[in-house]
DNA sequence: TCCATTCTTGTCATGAGTGACAGGATTGGA
DNA sequence: TCCAATCCTGTCACTCATGACAAGAATGGA
């Protein structure tokens, strides 16, 4: 053919200036010209390479959501046989723990507010992690039930995303601690208790 | 002096479609024009009465700050005396339940990201629910000490949103049950432990 | 009746963001 | 050397949201 095709770095070039005036001011806020200037690229030549807005929005929230299952595939390999509560510790300490992946995981939770599809791409990201949660529970021999692990999972996920927020807004300084150990408590109580569906299924009002 | 002021009248019907507006389209996408023809005003008779854009968005801000805490003060009266235990339903049944407070505290927290001072007023709110908490539980006699009152306050607290937030995912159907379950026993565990902070203070890696 | 105050309407200029496109530059191969 | 694919530049028209303002209508009191 003729010129060597510059493409796919000018591509990535320009996704990371995105990416960073998101970090800066947001998605909805960040204009195609804002990317440009950020990348030191002229706008019509970001628009030959990435196409219209919309389609440089899809790009990166493609590049977003590979990143942050990236970092969920990673939370497996530790070294050594994992435990319920290693698991659980690399939750709290890991996860939620990256500023960028963070604020962008933000971006798509708000757009998950008026978008169906972003929504299920989120459910699907956070089945995941349940599910990871609930095998390692098993293999440990916690639980007496399917369904009472699953239960803990979702505790210890939901507190594990309301601690991040709090974090985040920097409630009482740091409280990650007290949340750590919460979550624990709730391990250990289902690894106590024998059946332990009684009690949640006479609450069921 | 002349003719009858119809200014309040006025601000609150443009504040309700701007409410309307601001729950379909989100703040950030919501134009003056838009309210103005929610509102069924023109749009200079909208800026007469609110002003520019920046200051009908503080005001709408104000309101939503408002109703949210108004729905926290709610909480207390409930007939007969409350325990710890009636609290924590009420916060998991009553609190975040409303779709439209919701939407919009959701709107508040993006804002936040990039806000100090929207930052403050969250944090500002849910630390008085957390008091609220805390103060329950000692009335309950609850937890050996005000730091261990507040570590598993905080960690309710932060149970609650995560819960909401998945719900509203639509994570594996309705969980609402398995969270709460999952506050009231970390209540218990308050209740049984005699020096819990033990296992907390140790833990401070 | 007159008037000051308040409300209401319509219109304009401005700026930002976007999509489109014509035409030029670069480069490897035929 | 020529060609074709690819990359790059500059510019234009269009839309949309905003802020500003001039001019008119309503209204209760002096």
């Amino acid at each position: 053919m003729a010129r060597p095709q510059m493409g796919d770095e000018r591509r990535e070039q320009i996704l990371a200036a995105f990416e960073a005036c998101v970090m800066r001011a947001g998605l909805a806020k960040t204009t195609l010209t804002d990317v440009a200037s950020e990348s030191g690229l002229p706008r019509s030549l970001v628009r030959y390479h990435i196409g219209n807005r919309a389609e440089m929005v899809d790009l990166l929230i493609d590049r977003m959501v590979e990143r942050a299952e990236d970092g969920v595939a990673r939370l497996r390999p530790k070294g050594r046989a994992m435990t319920t509560h290693d698991l659980v510790d690399v939750l709290f300490t890991n996860t939620f723990t990256n500023d960028v992946t963070n604020t962008v995981v933000n971006e798509l939770w708000y757009l998950a507010e008026r978008d169906h599809n972003m929504r299920d791409r989120l459910r699907a990201m956070y089945g995941r992690i349940t599910r990871m949660l609930t095998t390692q529970m098993e293999k440990d021999g916690l639980g007496s039930s399917p369904r009472a692990r699953r239960d803990t999972a979702y505790a210890i996920l939901s507190l594990t995303y309301g601690n991040e927020a709090f974090q985040f807004l920097g409630l009482q300084g740091g409280r990650r601690a007290a949340a750590l150990a919460a979550a624990r408590t709730l391990v250990d109580t289902m690894a106590t208790e024998g059946t332990g569906t009684k009690t949640k299924k006479e609450k069921q009002k």
